[in-house]
DNA sequence: GCCGTTTTCGGCCCGACTGTTTTCAGTCG
């Protein structure tokens, strides 16, 4: 059975496909549906076997006809029948950076080309030469992306944690080089999406072209691609692309409301604003020509009679609804989080080790640290810190913020007695889930999802939930990535978000599994390792 | 093809930038 980014993969075919075809707003409701299918938490079979396709957003009666079809049989007939229709190699040229469906289309009825070696051939035969349109500026942009020299491909999404410290990195650098006010990063970035494709940098500044220049300066960017008066679009070393866009101070808000996105979320908005009267662009809210809101996001959702919206929660799946009823949840922030109950220490760490880790910890506000003392390390092999730390330790652990032992278990581990305080890692890499310990164990469950088909979590997230384990939550293969969480909270089971207690302002791990979290509609009382008195479910907290 | 606290039909976000243009088309996000 396909999985749900597979099918995602083919209505986007089907997508465009259409739009070589010339079809105005079909190929946009297939992106759509497209766009749903991949944010799901669980996989589509699931959905289409109680009845409830039709839920989805974008997913009308045409498209969950084709979903049914492709889930039973594999394939659509209507893709067999475009795809005879239009030439697969036109689909190539629809991908070429600068080219699109329009153009395309040209190629293939006025001169009968029907892939990207015929255009080649063309080019290099002057055909193109004096066609209404082609210039030698656009023949020249088209002849590189035919033929893109190495290292130039377009870049994949990348996993936020990896993009995470460029994103601090260049933030830093234009609040020192600079002369900005305000720098933030928008887009998937701060939405906490799981990939990143590009980042979104906005900036507000009295001289745009002094911050575009020291931005043009930066030792890690390797090509400017594109500059106007408002923005400036560039390639880093790493391949990454970033645009920097600069607006007036009276325009952040709009601004940094529309480059958050998501597209889905900005299309519901404006929807919603021309209903009532309003235009929303990135320069604010406007009534007629009067521009009524736009310095900060609040305002701009006040106008349309909207609570501020959480950017983790801007997907259009309902929460434009919930902040006009004013029943958003309150999602867990990083003020809630008041322990960090998986700290692992190198195997050569010495007792003040811990006197520093309990610096950060007070640093951050927290109350209980959970040390890996023993058990199964992150490379896989047995862990046990000297005996000189753990009576450190047992010493510490009387005092605030305390400091306690935590075990790392293998899958279906025998659950020893860790002791009054300590806590337990189980960690779960493989197979269904261990019967033979008994609803008592306490710890939190350390549960991948990287690799692993849809859905095969679901018994691990009942069997955590029943024995009130938190199931930790952020990057890597080893934790939930959002969707992930979402199905775990649905299954009622506890999340845990790490903090990066070791790591620095660089680290990952914190903010991203917070922002996992958020986008999974996590309030405090889904968290394990949130205060006590704000938690419902989850026993991971200190033993009181 | 989807969708509806004005709609089951008639709409479908909006602007920047580039290149080729004399007022605009295409692409992109």
């Amino acid at each position: 059975m396909p999985t749900n980014a597979e099918v995602a993969a083919t209505f986007r075919e089907i997508a465009d496909l259409l739009d070589v075809l010339g079809e105005t707003f079909k190929p946009e409701a297939y992106r759509r549906a497209a766009r749903s299918i991949e944010s799901l938490s669980e996989p589509l079979g699931a959905v289409e076997a109680r009845g409830e396709l039709r839920t989805i957003p974008g997913v009308g009666e045409a498209i969950a006809e084709k979903i049914r079809e492709l889930l039973s049989t594999g394939t659509i007939a209507y893709r067999d029948r475009l795809l005879h229709e239009v030439p697969p190699g036109l689909l190539e040229i629809v991908r070429l950076p600068g080219l699109g469906p329009k153009t395309a289309r040209r190629f293939w009825v006025e001169l009968g080309i029907e892939g990207p070696a015929e255009l080649r051939a063309a080019i290099e035969a002057g055909r193109l030469d004096g066609v209404k349109g082609f210039g030698p500026k656009k023949i020249a942009q088209i002849r590189a992306a035919l033929a893109p020299p190495a290292g130039t491909a377009p870049s994949p999404r990348r996993p936020i944690e990896e993009v995470y410290p460029i994103a601090v990195g260049l933030v830093e650098a234009l609040r020192r080089d600079a002369p900005v006010r305000a720098v933030e990063i928008a887009g998937s970035f701060r939405r906490g999406q799981e990939t990143v494709g590009d980042l979104d940098v906005l900036a507000t500044s009295a001289e745009p072209e002094r911050v575009f220049d020291a931005f043009s300066k930066l030792p890690e960017i390797r090509e400017v691609r594109l500059r106007g008066g408002t923005k400036e679009t560039v390639v880093l070393s790493n391949g990454l692309q970033v645009d920097l866009r600069v607006v007036e101070p009276d325009a952040f808000g709009a601004a940094l409301q529309y480059f958050t996105g998501s597209k889905d979320h900005n299309v519901a908005l404006r929807t919603l604003a021309r209903d009532r009267g309003l235009k929303i662009n990135e320069y604010g809210v406007f009534r007629g020509e009067t521009r009524i809101a736009g310095r900060t996001e609040a305002e701009v959702y006040a106008t349309l009679g909207l609570a501020w919206i959480p950017p983790e929660l801007r997907v259009d799946r309902g929460e434009i609804a919930l902040a006009g009823a004013g029943t958003l949840p309150t999602l867990v922030t990083a003020a809630d989080l008041v322990a960090d109950l998986h700290v692992h220490l190198p195997a050569d760490a010495a007792p003040a080790d811990l006197d520093g880790l309990r610096d950060a910890a007070r640093a951050q506000q927290l109350e209980l640290v959970g040390v890996v003392a023993g058990g199964i390390g992150p490379d896989g092999r047995a862990v046990d810190l000297a005996a000189a730390v753990r009576a450190r330790l047992r010493e510490l652990g009387k005092d605030r913020p305390r400091l306690v032992a935590v075990e790392e278990l293998a899958t279906g581990a025998a659950p020893g007695d860790a002791g009054s305080g300590a806590y337990r890692l189980l960690r779960a890499d493989a197979g269904p889930p261990p019967t033979g310990d008994g609803p008592t164990a306490r710890g939190l469950v350390h549960l991948g999802t990287g690799g692993r088909p849809d859905g095969a979590l679901l018994p691990w997230f009942a069997w955590a939930a029943s024995r009130h384990l938190p199931i930790e939550v952020g990057p890597g293969p080893d934790r939930l990535d959002s969707n992930g969480a979402r199905a775990a909270l649905e299954a009622h089971a506890a999340l845990l978000v790490p903090r990066s207690l070791r790591g620095g302002p660089l680290d990952p791990t914190g903010p991203v599994a917070l922002a996992f979290a958020r986008r999974a509609g996590a309030r405090p009382q889904d968290v394990g390792n949130a205060r006590p008195e704000r938690r419902a479910t989850g026993r991971a907290g200190p033993t009181r």
